[in-house]
DNA sequence: CCCCTTGCTTAACAGATGTTAAGTAAGTAG
DNA sequence: CTACTTACTTAACATCTGTTAAGCAAGGGG
């Protein structure tokens, strides 16, 4: 399961070496990137605190001294959103997104990181879940609102209007946005060459807005 | 992480039953769909096999006497389609997927299996990764096979024409129809009563397929 | 009646798991 | 120099992990 046998535990191997210059640059944050790429790799289930700290060159309670369980720790992973730059609002946030997914293609990490958790949030009891469910419900929300901004006001009565089931077809539309971008991830990590995730999400926005201006 | 204490360890609690009229019906499958629910409920990493024999009244042990190992058993799983009705070939599979889908909300068991497992396969070393790759490899065939077809001859050349990067249209559309499928279940899972799967896969197929018909 | 197969059990294993408590060494502020 | 804080370590823990080996009870076929 881990990738080295049990570590020796103990910082560097032999004893003369410089004492390490005591580094003053957050070390939670330092724990946090390596804790996160671990949790990518292998999920959160299937990583161990003994797994982050041999990667840190440390022990399992060395960690957990920074994050006072391994759940702490994944909590704050979800927190640290690297987003460098904030959504734009309006309907340019389509391009963002289309722009973000190019993004992800070249950082198979964190790419790695909310296409495995996102799904096994989804499993029972797990601490992930309350998170996950938020963030698609903003999302969906924030969203829908830029397709409707996209459509223009001449059809933007038509799409904000609930359907029989109470859900608007805007409503519908950015919640397929969101699905194909993260279906896409779990193809693509799985074979990057067959799949263009940053095309196909194009494809879907533009296919289904167009759908919404007039549906046949 | 299991559902009951350690287990006692045998059988039912008292010794005065009668002796279990010795079940000829195939322990195997039924073996099989118990590890089928605990990996959909749990994911695999996180379900143990004394999960599993729990369930069943047995011990982990009695569980690898019919699978040699808990990877064995996933793979078993994992072959174990249970598509009642095969897909229908040509453009009808399209409708079928929509079917197929709307099935699936009732059954959250099995959505959550393969949403859950796709998912964790994409980490290091998964056991299950090859056959997901092997698994969306045909799938895209298939159903850039049924766009085409839905699409009618005087739109089919253009579809099936690679792009500068060698992907044809038709590929693409493929890619995102399955996208959404998976990605819909994990928004589902996590709030059923927010997503309308079947309604948005239909949504995306129509809309993709229109967006191949006339590029604008 | 014997033997084989099926379907388990009990026992033991070697190792990993998250977490705790207590101690230590180095830098920092006063 | 002293006191405090930070960043760990060592040690121990209780529990769980998948897996193996050997044995036993029941049913069926001969």
């Amino acid at each position: 399961m881990s990738q080295t046998p049990p570590a020796p535990q103990g910082r560097s191997s032999a004893g003369a070496e410089a004492p390490v210059p005591r580094r003053r640059v957050n070390r939670r944050e330092q724990i946090l990137r390596t804790a996160a790429e671990a949790f990518a790799s292998q999920g959160f289930h299937n990583t161990s605190l003994a797994d982050i700290a041999a990667m840190l060159d440390i022990t399992p309670a060395g960690v957990l001294h920074h994050f006072g369980s391994k759940t702490d720790l994944l909590t704050a992973v979800l927190e640290l959103r690297d987003d460098t730059e904030p959504a734009p609002p309006g309907d340019r946030m389509l391009d963002h997104l289309v722009a973000t997914v190019e993004r992800n293609a070249s950082r198979p990490g964190t790419t790695r990181l909310y296409a495995v958790l996102s799904a096994e949030s989804a499993t029972d009891d797990h601490p992930a879940q309350e998170w996950f469910r938020n963030r698609y419900t903003v999302l969906r929300e924030e969203i829908e609102e830029a397709v409707l901004e996209r459509l223009g006001p001449e059809h933007r009565e038509a799409a904000d209007t609930p359907g029989p089931d109470g859900r608007t077809p805007a409503r519908a539309a950015a919640t397929a946005i969101i699905a194909v971008m993260d279906g896409l991830q779990v193809q693509w990590l799985l074979d990057s060459e067959a799949v263009d995730m940053a095309a196909v999400t194009e494809l879907v926005i533009d296919a289904v807005v167009a759908r919404l201006s007039r549906p046949d």
